[in-house]
DNA sequence: ATATATTTTTAGGATATCCTAAAAACGTTC
DNA sequence: GAACGTTTTTAGGATATCCTAAAAATATAT
């Protein structure tokens, strides 16, 4: 494993792959190499048996690959937390440096690190940590496109996007926030939320799909 | 720069090419390469002007290469001392992780790093930690082979080896032990300590040569 | 259904890194 | 200083990763 074929299964799970077939052309978009290239990366995992290959149609993690996503991402996460935690980084600076971290991190120190920092459930922007063997703990969250009027949520997850996240930053978005929906706009339209204060933000419909809430239950 | 490239001038640093010219012969036994590899790793750091070549005799770290040399340092001690007072690492454990690491820090992880170690001079093996401009910090020890009889001294660096800091393990000696010197025999023979209640410890020339130490100054 | 546009694959190269085996240079020993 | 052993370099390949350009397959639009 090298890591540029890590960085390669991960595109391709962040794109769905764990369960449906991802085009090399968005492979192509994702990691900004050549389409030629994406051909070549698919026959070497495919030998490996980490993805099954449609030709001309992409690919699709196995469930060897699927364990190896999970378990990259797992090194990715924990490493943000430490960032964030421990060094200060702001939420939008996490990302870059813990992508590399990655790719060189035993066993050993990940499971030091994840002990250093109380197994924390969650990364910065709310993205729940694989566990160690591999699988994933069961989360209730869903988008806020599909939030449904009146019902208080509370925001869960936000993509890891550092565009998005300056974003949000400038809307005074943040995890754990409670709103209601107040307003949605047909055909993707626009979307309104306000806080308990009465605070109201709208959002576009993309926008608000990178969000992950869940309903308050008290 | 690569971290093979980051390596191998590492390797020529340790090896004492900051003032002395390195054989190739030297850089295949300690990066277990090839000897083609090294002719070849030469020609790509001459271009560069990382290094100096007086062909078929070796290679001397221009002052752009120690410096590389030292900022690489740095790193790798930093995350050795995180490693071993933060996440519980042995002695003998932080030198792998740390030269994997190394390769995939940015100058602000460093300095994050940095502060959230409280800025150490030294790493765990109490090699000196070089300023972040490159340059290194004054000190004052010498081997152990060099020590007269009588005056006490303390143990201020080891050579980060593990077979060697396991050894060390056993003989008992740790950082920062102050003994005296009881007896050195003749022709690089054993040379013989003592701790100040009284416990005698003998060990080879090789090892002692590997042990730096400082007088004690009351 | 055929033309057109898009996507994927193939063909042919480039670079970095590694290797083994042969040739050349150097050093040592009598 | 000739012979032998050691070290370095050169020659010729291998693999991983990347690319561009052309060819082949698929999708879309009329
Ligand atoms: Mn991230
Ligand atoms: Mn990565
Ligand atoms: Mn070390
Ligand atoms: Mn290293």
């Amino acid at each position: 494993m090298t890591p540029n074929k890590e960085n390669f299964i991960k595109a391709i799970y962040e794109l769905g792959g764990d369960h449906s077939v991802i085009s090399n052309k968005k492979l192509v978009n994702n990691l900004s190499i050549s389409a030629a290239s994406v051909t070549e990366m698919n026959a070497r995992l495919l030998k490996e048996k980490l993805i099954s290959h449609v030709p001309y149609r992409g690919v699709k993690l196995t469930s060897s690959g699927i364990r190896i996503a999970h378990q990259l991402k797992r090194k990715h996460r924990i490493w943000e937390v430490f960032l964030f935690e421990k060094l200060g980084y702001d939420w939008n600076e996490v990302h870059a440096d813990a992508d590399l971290l990655e790719h060189v991190s035993s066993d050993l120190l990940i499971e030091r690190l994840n002990d250093f920092l109380d197994e924390p459930k969650f990364d910065p922007h709310g993205g729940v940590i694989p566990n160690k063997d591999g699988s994933l703990p069961e989360t209730s969250t869903f988008p806020l496109t599909d939030v449904g009027t009146g019902k208080p949520f509370k925001i869960k997850e936000v993509d890891d996007d550092k565009e998005f996240l300056n974003y949000l930053l400038e809307k005074d978005i943040q995890l754990g926030d409670r709103y209601t929906l107040t307003d949605v706009e047909p055909f993707d339209g626009p979307i309104t939320l306000e806080t308990p204060e009465g605070r109201q933000i709208t959002i576009g419909h993309k926008a608000a799909f990178k969000i992950l809430v869940d309903y308050v239950t008290e």
